[in-house]
RNA sequence: GGGCCGGUAGCUCAGUUAGGGAGAGCGUCUGACUCUUAAUCAGACGGUCGAGGGUUCAAAUCCCUUCCGGCCCGCCA
């Protein structure tokens, strides 16, 4: 691609493989995109193992879309390992970055998200300037606020079953990893500032590349007065930090910092990574498509000299129809969503289509769960669409722990209802009684299967839906006309003498025949009595499925 | 202003590489089940494929123009 030009067709998104010198002599389709940006990795003939690198700033809180990072890169990997190769997935805590600005949310060790006021804020904020991992953690546990998040982030690789090795950048200049790509940018400055001044108008002739840790006050400072590549040191001075319309105050130490008591700026220190892990493929955020990616491809090659990494860049997606952000407080961890479904249908929704800019909404996530549901079944061939089993059949394996064909998914919306009661036994009677479970459904299958409802019955009662109902223990306080209570007493009678659900649900409607009373009015009788509600799940069915006992002294008013 | 990506049914999306029948699920509506009440079953409705033009025997798909949304084009990451 031409040097100049910011736009490249690799980091469009455009991932099909296109290998002129393919035997084929046309791109090969793919159902599953991680398939066609795997062909391009192994175009590439890669050493091994093949590295699979992600990579974020340590902002404070890990939220969902951080996930792309990892979750898009665990395809890659998990299709490359079932070709034969040796695969090692890392992911870079940024975290040699100095602290900019105050965070406005923070996620507690338990991925809680919590207000700056709930930790000490003065504290950070004598701290702004300083890298990650000089900064305390806040919630005095980890080794640093660095380290908090990275915990973090590890820890929801862990919820969601993907190994992925941890790799803290200011470990990487620490112990020398980074030597060499220091040393290259600053023995070449000058092709290094040509380079760079392409994509950033601050680069002049005195700019370096390079922004020591000040050895007074800790701050990543920007002014380098000198370079000695005999020493492998720079002289400094550690002036003011801009960021924005702020300013971190330097304290003005004039001092010598060795080429790991400092950090690359971000645009050369992405292509270091590349260079010092081998990374043979890295996924990335759109915002990165026509900024970073073109100036660290052209990096890469003309002042590292080394071949960059298949790109791929993902959209972004929003959750409840806006964009993620935390100080707005639209956001949602790894942990919050795992409440709501299983890791499998969070996987499934990261294996789709990253050039798709999706939107996960959570008043929706039945919907999600369904299309997960579908595209487990067109796995076993069970739905009837080529394309949707296509891309199952490569996928699937990689968003399941184990393919288990004998697993039963009950509906979310089933499992809400069944989340009505706390009864497990009464749980596994109504889903046995809607056919879900059979005599050879196995106890595993039941176990797991009951997972859902308790994701269910969280989803309906913080979305407070239609699903959210409680089956009231205690008896609600009524007030019947004289004809309800008797038709009250008549279905009570009926109950008594030993009905199924669906003959119950018939007797609703003719008691209320029998009384003279709309049917709507003894329904909505019911629903008081059970639920404390005016509306609810199907009557007579969901009454077959209780206690009788109880079901007769309720409809009797009876404690 | 320039560039990149996206726009297909009410919702969520597949289909766009390599031109040929406009699709799925959910929702909605109707009906069935002794039954207006969310868990069953059947059927139907529903889209000028963002818009306009071009190429073609044939365009959601290719080309041009254009609208809308997101992102990038300061610094930083």
């Amino acid at each position: 691609m031409s040097d100049a030009d910011p736009s490249s067709d690799v980091a469009t998104g455009d991932y099909r493989t296109d290998d002129p010198d393919g035997p084929e002599g046309r791109p090969t389709h793919h159902a599953f995109w991680a398939d066609a940006v795997a062909d391009e990795i192994e175009a590439r003939d890669p050493e091994e193992p093949v590295v699979i690198k992600g990579g974020v700033s340590p902002s404070g809180v890990a939220h969902l879309g951080n996930f792309n990072e990892i979750m898009r890169g665990y395809f890659v990997a998990e299709v490359l390992r079932e070709r034969g190769y040796d695969v090692r997935q890392v992911f870079t805590s940024d975290d040699k970055d100095p602290l900019r600005k105050l965070p406005r949310k923070l996620a507690d060790p338990d991925g809680n998200i919590v207000g700056l006021g709930d930790v000490d804020a003065g504290a950070l904020g004598r701290n702004l300037g300083k890298p990650y991992t000089s900064i305390p953690d806040p919630f005095g546990e980890a080794d640093s606020y660095a380290a908090h998040f990275a915990n973090l982030l590890k820890a929801d690789a862990d919820r969601l079953g993907v190994p992925v090795e941890m790799l803290s950048n200011t470990d990487l200049y620490a112990d020398g990893t980074f030597d060499p790509v220091v040393e290259r940018v600053l023995s070449d400055v000058e092709n290094a500032r040509e380079v760079l001044s392409k994509y950033q108008n601050k680069v002049d002739e005195e700019y370096v590349p390079f922004n020591p840790v000040c050895e007074e006050c800790g701050k990543v400072t920007e002014t380098v007065t000198d370079i000695d590549l005999d020493s492998k040191t720079v002289d400094y001075v550690c002036t003011d930090l801009t960021v924005g319309d702020q300013t971190i105050d330097g304290c003005g130490h004039e001092g010598t910092a060795t080429f790991r008591e400092g950090k690359l700026p971000w645009r050369f220190e992405w292509p270091g990574q590349w260079q010092v892990l081998g990374v043979d493929f890295e996924p990335f955020g759109k915002d990165h498509a026509e900024g970073s990616w073109p100036s660290g491809e052209d990096i890469a090659r003309n002042v590292l000299e080394i071949e960059p990494p298949v790109p791929m860049t993902y959209e972004w997606f929003t959750l409840n129809g806006e964009a993620l952000s935390s100080s707005a407080g639209n956001i949602v961890t790894v942990p919050e969503i795992l409440e709501l479904l299983e890791p499998e249908v969070l996987r499934y929704f990261f294996s789709l289509d990253p050039r798709k800019a999706r939107n996960l909404d959570l008043s929706r996530l039945d919907q999600l769960v369904d299309d997960f549901d579908r595209f487990e079944r067109a796995y076993f061939g069970e739905v009837e669409d080529e394309t949707l089993t296509a891309v199952a059949e490569r996928a699937y394996p990689f968003v399941v722990d184990e393919v288990r064909e004998d697993r039963v998914r009950l509906p979310y919306t089933f499992a809400a209802v069944l989340g009505m009661t706390d009864d497990r036994d009464l749980r596994v009677q109504m889903a046995y009684n809607e056919g879900h479970f059979t005599d050879e459904t196995p106890e595993w299958a039941i176990e797991e299967a009951l997972e859902r409802v308790e994701k269910a019955r969280a989803w309906a009662e913080q979305m407070d839906n239609a699903y959210n109902y409680r089956l009231q223990v205690e008896m609600p306080e009524t007030d019947f006309g004289d004809d309800v209570a008797a038709a009250l007493e008549d279905l009570a009678t009926f109950v008594e003498d030993g009905h199924d659900g669906e003959e119950i649900q018939g007797e609703i409607y003719e008691t209320a025949k029998r009384h003279d009373i709309d049917v709507s009015d003894l329904f909505g009788a019911g629903y008081r009595l059970f639920f404390d509600q005016t509306q609810g799940p199907r009557l007579g069915e969901f009454l077959g499925d209780l206690d009788q006992q109880f079901v007769v002294k309720r409809l009797r008013r009876e404690e």
